[in-house]
DNA sequence: CGGTATCCGATATGATACTG
DNA sequence: CAGTATCATATCGGATACCG
């Protein structure tokens, strides 16, 4: 980030998120994607097209309101392409990019994980509260 | 939903969150370490035992009241323990259960995927924005 | 040291209605 | 079909002060 001059030699960000405002912008990126719909729509969409309402019942059931709002987020952070087919009726598809599909990857697993361990962590939750 | 009868031998939820309330489920979980804090933490204490302002320090600028909600929700799910020592002066330890480890590994490439496409995503938005 | 209690504003999300 | 606009609310999270 435009560091024009006189840097010394300190390219190597060494270990991980050294640089503070790079933690920052970590921490940024991950609010992005931790929001309630967008690791749901990532994985909905993987590696296929699919249009507006068709994404919707997939993610049910998410609103029209936040499906257009998480659409837009992760358009607007380069990760999925909205394509206007000038048809009528109107026709939007939705794909990920290639830097969407490089989430994907880190994702899936994650979802995979939640799947995984969601009963186990429901009763936990429970004999905590419990308590 | 709900196949009374006659399942010739669908066995296999095949796919990824397959049954109605497995994915309200899978979402809770996902919420609650998609919260703001939970992933920084995680991978702050990753494989060792951390004190709380230690943790404090290596998560800044975490607020004190936000790192002990966090560990608190963390701790409800199963995934740290919290061990407190009589001492004077008090001292907790906090840790990763075998559960959160597995969180952890996961959770791991999430983060290094946003470490390195943190500066490319803020150019997105900015190109996005500008227009 | 390791918290908890209280207050408060910003944001995220849902419900609903309307539009090209 | 694919949205946007508006309103209401719940929750998140920061600041601050106090406690064992």
């Amino acid at each position: 980030m435009a560091q024009p001059t006189t840097e010394p030699d300190a390219p190597a960000p060494a270990a991980s998120a050294a640089s503070e405002e790079g933690r920052d912008l970590v921490r940024d990126v991950l609010g992005r994607i931790g929001d309630k719909w967008s690791v749901v729509v990532v994985c909905r969409l993987g590696g296929t097209t699919r249009r507006f309402n068709e994404l919707r019942r997939l993610s049910a059931p998410i609103t029209q309101r936040m499906l257009s709002a998480t659409l837009r987020g992760l358009e607007r952070d380069g990760l999925v392409t909205r394509t206007v087919h000038d048809t009528k009726p109107p026709r939007v598809d939705y794909a990920l990019t290639p830097r969407g599909l490089g989430l994907l990857q880190v994702v899936r697993p994650l979802a995979g994980w939640a799947e995984d361990n969601a009963t186990e962590i429901r009763d936990s939750r429970a004999a905590f509260d419990a308590r």
